[in-house]
DNA sequence: ATAAAATTTGCGCTATGGCGTAAAATGAGA
DNA sequence: TCTCATTTTACGCCATAGCGCAAATTTTAT
């Protein structure tokens, strides 16, 4: 599992198909995290104001890490053009 | 360049690293990002309460982007510790 | 269809991010 | 050492994140 995110929208879908491959509820996060559900849905519809420690705290329960590299140079599909 | 990162330190450290390798000041990414000075210090110094809208503008900037993946077991050197 | 689960949205609240502006502190070069 | 550039910190301001709590909406299964 490896995606590139250069948006909050791309950044939220990630996530939002990550925890679902794991088989995992927004319930299930908020109670790793001690997030409420409805910061959870924020983040995963692309909210550009949640903040590092959400963010990070939700990859920490998804089991995920950020990465932060050179941007490479890609067609113009999103991620969210590929996968439906 | 391709730095892993898990705590907004990290991330801070991370972006600052890049930023000078690039011989860039705070004040050559505030002109790219329309953010304050003081504001891409903040984020550079760790704070967790940054939005993600700011970080991902510092990281357009500064030509990076993020790569969501699975956490990989490493040691527990964090990227502080090898690079002075 | 319909019941249950899951997700989204709303309200009032407190805390704080990022703004402009400016000054203070730190770093780097002559 | 002494500037000048760079970075950090401060103050007042407005906007909003995330909280508890709850209701509404959408999705999933039976």
């Amino acid at each position: 599992m490896k995606i590139t995110a250069r948006t909050p929208d791309q950044i939220g879908n990630a996530l939002r198909r990550v925890r679902k491959a794991k088989g995992m509820t927004q319930k299930d996060v908020s109670a790793r995290t001690n997030l409420r559900v409805a910061t959870i849905s924020s983040l995963e519809n692309g909210d550009p104001g949640t903040q590092m420690r959400t963010v990070l705290s939700v990859l920490a329960a998804l089991d995920l890490e950020f990465v932060v590299q050179d941007r490479v140079q890609e067609s113009q599909l999103s991620i969210e053009d590929i996968f439906s």
